[in-house]
DNA sequence: TCAATCCATAGCCAAATAGTTATGAATTAC
DNA sequence: GTAATTCATAACTATTTGGCTATGGATTGA
């Protein structure tokens, strides 16, 4: 199995289940019926991104009767963003050094 | 052509990928020969993922007469940060909205 | 009980992906 | 001038991916 990070990546890099995972977001909890209604594809298709967006954490599913709800949950996000944040702070810390060496330079 | 975010997310949903856009945050410009020294994979294989990069605009590259340096932009991360964020932000607002409801309804 | 609904899974297909080797253009070194 | 170095591109291959239709289990409704 990949590792999270990757798998949370390839999970947000297709348009379409960004769009389901942003609909989850924004509206709560929804069934896989009403998903698949506003996504434009086939139901099964619906079901296999949700399937991969809950192999990656980002959403959880709750089973009522014969319907599957779907909910988001933002908080998986937290790798990447962390990651992200990392990214930048190298960044951030290789001009400081940079900086530092300019001043040293100027004295 | 995919959108940017799309764009973004594929490129780091691979670990090769994401290890060398982590290597050029971290230790600054790299060529490519040092680059495929450290990777693990064909020099061939390099140079398309860091064409990858750069389609994305994570990275940029400056040539230098037969050598060809390869730099991070963490900027062109601001994208998914934002829309991480965004995500985020869309679970608080309807947790507001519950706790408002749990008020009212206390009251 | 029988029909209808909801959804996951299986099986198929075309396109994209990540790797390989081979090659060639441009530059540098001898 | 010739040889060596650097790297991008081309051509190929195996695997993954995102879509489809078909199906069937579970639940609900008549």
């Amino acid at each position: 199995m990949p590792d999270t990070q990757s798998l949370i990546f390839k999970s947000l890099s297709d348009p379409t289940r960004r769009a389901i995972f942003e609909q989850l977001c924004r509206e709560g909890e929804q069934t896989v019926g009403f998903l698949t209604s506003g996504a434009g594809i086939s139901q099964p298709a619906v079901s296999k991104h949700l399937g991969v967006l809950k192999r990656a954490g980002l959403v959880r599913d709750r089973q009522e009767g014969r319907l599957t709800h779907y909910c988001a949950d933002p908080a998986a996000l937290a790798p990447i963003l962390d990651w992200t944040r990392e990214m930048a702070g190298f960044w951030e810390a290789r001009f400081d050094k940079l900086e530092d060496l300019l001043k040293r330079m100027d004295q």
